[in-house]
DNA sequence: TTTCCGATCCCCT
DNA sequence: GGGGATCGGAAAA
């Protein structure tokens, strides 16, 4: 994906990051998704976002030029990948949502069952083989519909941060071409999910983009 | 269908 | 020391 896509403001290089694919390819396979679901966080003026109180150790890359991506570990549990947009200095960058799976899903199964033993590691006995035939009975366009669930079916933790998705050599990158744009009328805009602590102001900004109607879409399978 | 809650660990104040 | 850019199972309605 051409960098200069990415280097303009968040909400407008979300809109981008819509239809494009993201693409894992390495010594474990390769995986392919499409992006679905996206949120825009601004800079350090932005309360919902990590750079609302300026570089830190975990956030600096934010700061950084555009293109590269930014993982967290969030509630102990799940790793969340961003891409870093804007220009240099700015820190905003956007939370890849939900994707939908083109290539790898068994290999995506995999990695999401190894994020499902964490969970349930101290748990019952048996819940190993739970958390198996869970999964088993996942639809393959549900494997990574949530944040945390995009982390998990590509095998990503916080030592992937930095890397430079733009680069067609690194093994975590995005993919885009003409055909990949999605048309504004099928692009529908709502708040962010879980950024209340934020205030009204910046919690009701409608920066979350998503796909209108695609079965990825995170949240409940309502009809799907 | 909606609400509630626990798990888990790292970050930042 | 407090809480979080989540998720899924249990309880409530």
């Amino acid at each position: 994906m051409d960098r200069s896509a990415l280097a303009v403001p968040a909400p407008e290089a979300a809109a981008s990051l819509l239809g494009t694919r993201l693409v894992r390819e390495d010594g474990t396979g390769r995986r392919v998704g499409r992006i679905v679901e996206v949120e825009a966080y601004a800079g350090p003026d932005d309360l919902a976002s990590h750079a609302r109180s300026g570089p830190t150790p975990r956030n600096r890359v934010m700061f950084g030029p555009a293109g590269h991506a930014y993982v967290y570990l969030v509630y102990g549990m799940y790793d969340c990948l961003n891409v870093v947009t804007g220009t240099s200095g700015e820190a905003s960058a956007v939370l890849i949502r939900a994707v939908e799976p083109l290539v790898g899903m068994d290999r995506m199964r995999v990695d999401r069952l190894v994020v499902e033993q964490r969970r349930t590691r101290v748990r019952a006995p048996g819940g190993e083989t739970a958390a198996r035939a869970r999964l088993a009975s996942v639809p393959f366009f549900r494997l990574a519909s949530g944040p945390g669930l995009v982390g998990a079916a590509f095998g990503l933790d916080t030592s992937w941060s930095e890397m430079d998705l733009c680069d067609p050599s690194s093994p975590l990158r995005l993919e885009r071409d003409p055909s990949d744009q999605v048309p504004p009328t099928r692009i529908r805009a709502t708040p962010r999910i879980g950024v209340a602590y934020a205030g009204p102001d910046w919690s009701a900004r409608a920066w979350r983009f998503l796909i209108s109607g695609h079965p990825s879409v995170s949240g409940p399978a309502a009809g799907r």
